[in-house]
DNA sequence: ATCCAGGATGTAT
DNA sequence: ATACATCATGGA
């Protein structure tokens, strides 16, 4: 195991793994959502990453390469040349300054996808269970100096789960969305785009994904940052505080976002969304 | 009991 | 293209 120091001043290890964008990573002693010291684990390419919080710096074990581990923390994108991309714009400005620590994560295309399946109409904890669930199931269970560590099953081992049994876990209508989606990953079946738009429309050939869920998955996991995930809450702010951007129809607004806010306009989604989230401002 | 939660699909118009 | 019902489950 490789042990790193990594210097990031700018960088909220808690508030980026508690704040809903991720389900892949899990607190090392103790529930995700729960109380308990600022270390998290999860597995990538295989591999275990453990990560903790200090005070200007975060420690990571792990076997990968130091730039995995910064790439999937999101510590490798440059806060200042993303801020400077955004227009100037006071709510956005306020919201930024408050989560200046959180990060967009890079989760593994797999376990990503499965737990925004399991996200339709269903709270933030209670996807995370739905994710959990699965890896206790269907996942390989890790020792690591006696500890378990949970480690979510890769297409292949899922593909041994039946929608029933997926329904037995309490996904209720989702369980088809993951068996269907399994399937036809399994079956080689999909090309993911380079360009956004058509690598969202790709992303919803998969059954279950649909324009928000695609969202997410490009946003959290395939490095799209001009993506803006427009769920209930989102939505929401945008009719509030930028109504000149609102339509009904997904992809109207969400041109018009990504037009407004630029290249970066996932990290603008994520300030904004928190910001609703938290109360700070009203939606 | 009734309502709702990081929506998507199927069907009818 | 757009409108509407339907889809499971658990917590408030």
């Amino acid at each position: 195991m490789n042990k790193y120091k990594i210097q990031a001043p700018d960088f909220d290890l808690e508030l980026t793994m508690t704040c809903g964008q991720t389900f892949c990573w899990n607190r090392f002693n103790g529930e995700l959502y729960g109380e308990g010291d600022s270390k998290f684990y999860t597995f990538r390419k295989e591999k275990l990453i453990i990560v903790e919080q200090k005070r200007d710096s975060i420690i990571a074990e792990t076997e990968l390469a130091r730039e995995e581990v910064e790439k999937a923390l999101g510590i490798d994108q440059n806060l200042e040349d993303i801020r400077e991309t955004f227009p100037e714009d006071e709510i956005l400005l306020q919201a930024s300054k408050e989560l200046s620590g959180l990060r967009i994560v890079q989760d593994e295309f797999f376990p990503c996808l499965v737990s925004y399946l399991c996200s339709p109409q269903m709270q933030i904890p209670r996807i995370k269970k739905m994710h959990d669930d699965i890896a206790e199931k269907f996942g390989e269970k890790i020792n690591f100096d006696g500890d378990e560590l949970r480690k979510f099953p890769s297409m292949e081992e899922l593909a041994e789960a039946s929608e029933e049994d997926l329904r037995n876990l309490g996904l209720g209508y989702r369980a088809k969305y993951v068996a269907e989606t399994v399937k036809i990953l399994n079956e080689g079946g999909l090309v993911i785009s380079e360009d956004y738009e058509r690598a969202r429309e790709d992303l919803k050939k998969l059954y279950g994904v649909g324009d928000k869920v695609a969202d997410c998955v490009l946003l959290f996991s395939l490095g799209f940052y001009q993506a803006y995930p427009l769920d209930t809450w989102a939505l929401k702010a945008v009719e509030k505080y930028y109504p000149e951007l609102y339509s009904e129809n997904y992809d109207d607004a969400s041109s018009n976002l990504r037009e407004f806010f630029g290249p970066y306009s996932g990290y603008a989604q994520e300030y904004l969304f928190h910001a609703a989230r938290k109360g700070w401002i009203d939606v």
